[in-house]
DNA sequence: TATAAAACATGACATAGGTCATGTAAGTAT
DNA sequence: ATACTTACATGACCTATGTCATGTTTTATA
């Protein structure tokens, strides 16, 4: 068996408990860490690209990734972003089409790449990877369709105001003043290409929310400061 | 062994060798018979209800059903349409959460419902089912994700073109004189959810479609005359 | 630190498409 | 056959939001 460094082995893995591989024991985990390579991606750069063809199932150690379409005009809309803990590429890797869009690090990354034949067997073998597989898989189908029907159903600000709940529950972090710090960098351009609006209409409702004090900004972040109002301005379903 | 009679076996459903059981052998079929009852839904009726607690997994046998997301105001949206071969409830079965859309029958339907106990022992003893499952979503997800980026890169004309070049794939229905009937009767409301905009802007589309010669109407159906030419307006991505 | 390049911000203006009103056609039930 | 409901269709109008222009601030780079 390939020698492993004790740091990279999954067993270290800061996302070791959330993943899908959280119910493997530590023989199958001693394995899985032989067949993965660890690389790390700075801000910018891509994972992989729309259009090209798969070889295998990335697993986020730690970082932000957008996930982006491009439309013919070259316009780009983030469908979804991941995180630490996330896999990434399954879906085109189970479907063996070419990747339907672009992953790309929006903050330095840490990702393991595991091959192909390896995950597949995995699966085989291994129920509970197959069921965290179809579990994450359905979660992510869950908040797609939300989104469809938010499109359909909400103006921009109502919302903008549903993405900052959302970015609330995967990335918030509580402040002590009762706050809560989003933990992603996202530029108002990104912001504006996830709710599907134009940059400048994205500010202005965010310049809104910042005048009303429901938000603030720390840098590049943003805060949350009033979340009952802006779960009522969302208009959520339920 | 309870009695199943011939017609209702799953050897004898015509969505046999499309859907997630297409792997089984005989035996395994056998047993599913046994564990799935079968049911017929009218035009109109619901097979589950957005907020409703799942027990189990509906597999269509056939007929067309809507899957639609009730927003707050009520409005209606549809964000999947499934076709006999189908699964239908499948995420909130795997996340265990409520049903967080409404299943209803566009037309008369014949389905099978497997109880939630079983199909979890199904998916971890029989790795294809995970696999086809895993397929399934997966192949949902990326339409959602596409969908997703087409609200925000494309105006109605386009995404009308894109939605009847999607019915074509799943609906459609080649006639002798090489035009395509779409096999799916939805109303125009209907369609307009299902790309995000209002009922008489649909319409108006529909009638330039109809002045150009691109489709025709077949009764409540529609039949695509000039995939081509449908193919330019939709502007796809590639 | 200086300079270039992104990102942010705001006003002016244009327009796609939503809403409302009204009418016709086509199913569906009595 | 007649009434009634639902779907389709089209015009008039309005508004939310996209586009363009311009300026400022922040961030990256030489």
């Amino acid at each position: 068996m390939r020698k492993v460094r004790e740091e990279e082995k999954c067993q270290s893995c800061p996302s070791k408990g959330t993943g899908i591989f959280c119910d493997l024991n530590d023989a199958d985990l001693d394995e899985l860490s032989v067949h993965k390579v660890t690389n790390t991606y700075k801000k910018g750069q891509t994972l992989f690209v729309q259009g090209n063809h798969p070889f295998g199932l990335y697993c986020i150690n730690s970082g932000n990734i957008k996930v982006t379409k491009t439309g013919p005009d070259g316009k780009e809309s983030i469908v979804r972003v991941v995180q630490g803990g996330d896999v990434l590429g399954h879906r085109s890797l189970f479907t063996s089409d070419y990747y339907s869009a672009t992953a790309t690090a929006i903050e330095d990354t840490k990702v393991c790449f595991i091959d192909k034949k390896f995950i597949l067997k995995m699966i085989e073998e291994k129920p509970s990877v197959s069921l965290h597989v179809i579990n994450k898989l359905s979660r992510d189908m869950g908040a797609a369709e939300a989104k469809l029907s938010s499109f359909h159903q909400k103006n921009v600000r109502e919302r903008l105001a549903e993405l900052l709940l959302i970015l609330k529950e995967s990335h918030g972090k509580k402040q002590e003043d009762g706050s809560t710090l989003l933990a992603i960098k996202l530029t108002r351009e990104e912001m504006a290409t996830m709710i599907g609006t134009a940059n400048e209409t994205l500010i202005r409702f965010v310049s809104e929310f910042k005048d009303e004090g429901l938000i603030q900004q720390s840098g590049k972040s943003i805060i949350i400061l009033d979340e009952e109002r802006l779960i009522e301005w969302a208009n959520l379903n339920y």
